[in-house]
DNA sequence: GTGCCTCATGGCAGATTCTGCCACGAAGGC
DNA sequence: GCCTTCGTGGCAGAATCTGCCATGAGGCAC
């Protein structure tokens, strides 16, 4: 439940401090979210009961949306950490697959309470148009990162944006079937849902690489 | 640059003068974002200049960037359209591919408005957060279409959804790259990118159906 | 044509979100 | 121990969005 922050060094003190209220105040705003609804708590309510300025509720979160998206975005980090583990050789594919049979395995361990935030995020219209899984631009950090780990640099091809694309899109309707508790074997569903990427790989007239293509 | 208005009846002059009144008002606020850009444009300003309340604003759009996601969503009625005048035997996969590439023709008659308001887009932190193609609600729509085309009906399998999915991607992908002037051959370059979803239809083991699964 | 109903509009007040600015005080560096 | 750095809170204000009500134009029945 708790939400470790990704890379970031935790050097001092007064970073320590900063990072366990930032932490508090994200888990009180899911406990009221997922207990009144998105819509029926203000940021003045979130701020009374993590005992915190509104002024300094901002300064932690863009917004009010901003705390729900804290999840995805530590999602994305994990999935950033992996790709920058992965063996120098493994190709894009086979590093994208790893990558999300480790998100898979998370979303797993917290499927109770990822299920709750789901359900506050269906239940408000509001939340429902904007949060619809990775957005842009952290699809262009993992295209960047997998970039980077081959020694590639400059403006990525289209294959390869469609490779992450698709990649992030089989999580997102996984995970949604998943949440919805329409899957009775998670991780094995993860795998044949990813089966249909690396379908789209080897096909003649794809030239059959790894989706750098210009 | 008109916007019509899908498949909604104009019956009488009060319609006809409100859905007027509706587009002038889109128009208008497109214009004033491209000028100045979306941060720099109150809803007030959008008002003063297309001359109606705020008030009338807001019943006219749910939200600033609701005026921004119009394009989007007269671009799914188009489709949705599309899907429900296709003849009766034509298997999925067929039919989202000409419904793409009439969106395409739409996208690449429009090139210029699209891509002024794609980089409106592009320039707000706001928008480029929550304006990220097609929104989950609408794909919805999409395949609950395809179903009914086929007399189908309750919840669609995942393999169903990742059709959809994976079309309404190598859509945005494509729509991204070729507003920002990558594309040379525009239509060519779409069906390329929807053979790569075709290529997930015909592997072993996916059964090479039409994707109804469940 | 007259009278009545429907409903889009506009004005107003208010809740809420979010930001700029400043002062205070704790943490960190010397 | 002193000074700097910086996180926090308070305040004011802009901007978004909603509920409520009055007005007037369009629509309908007779």
């Amino acid at each position: 439940m708790a939400e470790p922050e990704g890379s970031d060094q935790i050097t001092g003190l007064r970073d320590l401090k900063r990072e366990r209220n930032r932490v508090l105040t994200a888990e009180t705003a899911w406990r009221l979210f997922i207990e009144r609804g998105y819509d029926n708590v203000t940021v003045a309510d979130i701020c009374a009961a993590a005992e915190i300025a509104p002024r300094t509720f901002h300064r932690y979160f863009a917004s009010k949306d901003d705390v729900v998206g804290e999840p995805v975005r530590y999602m994305t980090s994990l999935m950033a950490e992996h790709i920058a583990g992965a063996p120098a050789g493994m190709p894009d594919q086979a590093v994208l697959r790893s990558a999300m049979h480790k998100l898979g395995v998370f979303v797993v361990e917290h499927r109770d309470w990822l299920g709750a935030l789901r359900t506050v995020i269906q239940n408000s219209v509001h939340l429902r148009e904007s949060h619809q899984g990775v957005p842009p631009e952290r699809e262009q950090e993992i295209i960047a990162m997998l970039a980077a780990r081959r020694g590639e640099s400059g403006e990525p091809g289209w294959r390869q944006r469609l490779l992450v694309a698709y990649a992030v899109t089989a999580f997102r309707i996984w995970h949604d079937e998943y949440l919805r508790g329409k899957v009775s074997d998670p991780l094995k569903q993860l795998d044949e849902m990813f089966a249909t990427i690396e379908a789209t790989e080897s096909r003649p007239g794809l030239e059959g690489h790894s989706l750098g293509g210009k």
